[in-house]
DNA sequence: AGGAGATTATTATGTAGCTTAATAATCGGT
DNA sequence: ACCGATTATTAAGCTACATAATAATCTCCT
């Protein structure tokens, strides 16, 4: 719903715009860039029945193959009881199988299906395609620095 | 996007580190860095009891007073519900109080009680605290171009 | 003026994602 | 060979959010 353009573009209520104290607050426009990001990947996904969790589940397993739900779950900050459930979707999709590892019974080693990797290719593409939707309002040196930013916050 | 032939050159943990697709994704990384936001606010925030969607209405309310909740769900990107329950809560704390509008019956109009404000001093203190935490990575031109380019991502 | 439909707010209900706790199997050390 | 630690999964519970239902009031049209 387009909103009248020769208006500040925000709160054309009555007079003044509201004041927004955490416009400059980091975290607050981290939230906010996250549930945009989710819009997106949401308007992108929904053929595909995933998730983002699910998704980030199977990219992992896919560039790792023969990856342990441990080591995923450390990667994505996750708990261990959410990857098995994220990885029983998975493999009830048929996109992943689980593999026992003969040296450690106790882990299963995980692999995308030969279905699996057919769909990854599909699902990279729309991923791709979704983060340049997200970063549309970025110039490519933008992109690429913000990405450089957030590492580095990230990587403390 | 290769397989890992010998050695990805990302975090040598022990013999060899896992691949991270994501790792170059901004959409990916803006869910990270989220997470990381709610870790700390809840660590300073704990105290207080105010979680960080009941924070940000509260803060929206103190910046403006005599706000009303569609204001709020609009520039917070949450449903209306949302804010009247988050509304009751900092209400029932005795934060904010809710006051008609002689020309807009319909409409609640929010303010900060006497007592909200004196704790608000507070809690900005603390926000402020909690983002320097978040951003403790970047330096003070890093953290400004970070906030620059996340508004501009935004504000499409 | 009177009423239909739109707007604003709140309450009620449902659901998805995540956490913690419980269970099971296996490993490693002494 | 046992006992605590590790790995994985399942089960149960909680929280934040959305959607739907309800209520009140406003606007506009005839």
């Amino acid at each position: 719903m387009p909103k009248p353009a020769s208006e500040p573009e925000i709160t054309p209520s009555r007079e003044n715009a509201i004041s927004s104290p955490l416009a400059e607050s980091p975290a607050f426009l981290v939230r906010l860039a996250q549930l945009r990001a989710f819009d997106e990947f949401h308007r992108n996904f929904a053929e595909l029945g995933v998730t983002p969790a699910g998704f980030s589940v199977f990219a992992l397993i896919v560039a790792n193959p023969g990856i342990r739900p441990g080591a995923i779950a450390e990667e994505l900050r996750v708990k261990p009881s959410n990857v098995a459930v994220l990885v029983n979707g998975l493999v009830s999709a048929g996109l992943v199988r689980r593999e026992a590892d003969r040296a450690e019974l106790r882990a299963s080693l995980l692999h995308p299906t030969a279905d699996g990797s057919r769909v990854w290719r599909e699902m990279d593409r729309i991923q791709r395609e979704t983060d340049a939707q997200f970063a549309a309002g970025l110039t490519p040196a933008e992109r690429s620095q913000f990405v450089t930013l957030l590492r580095k916050l990230l990587h403390r």
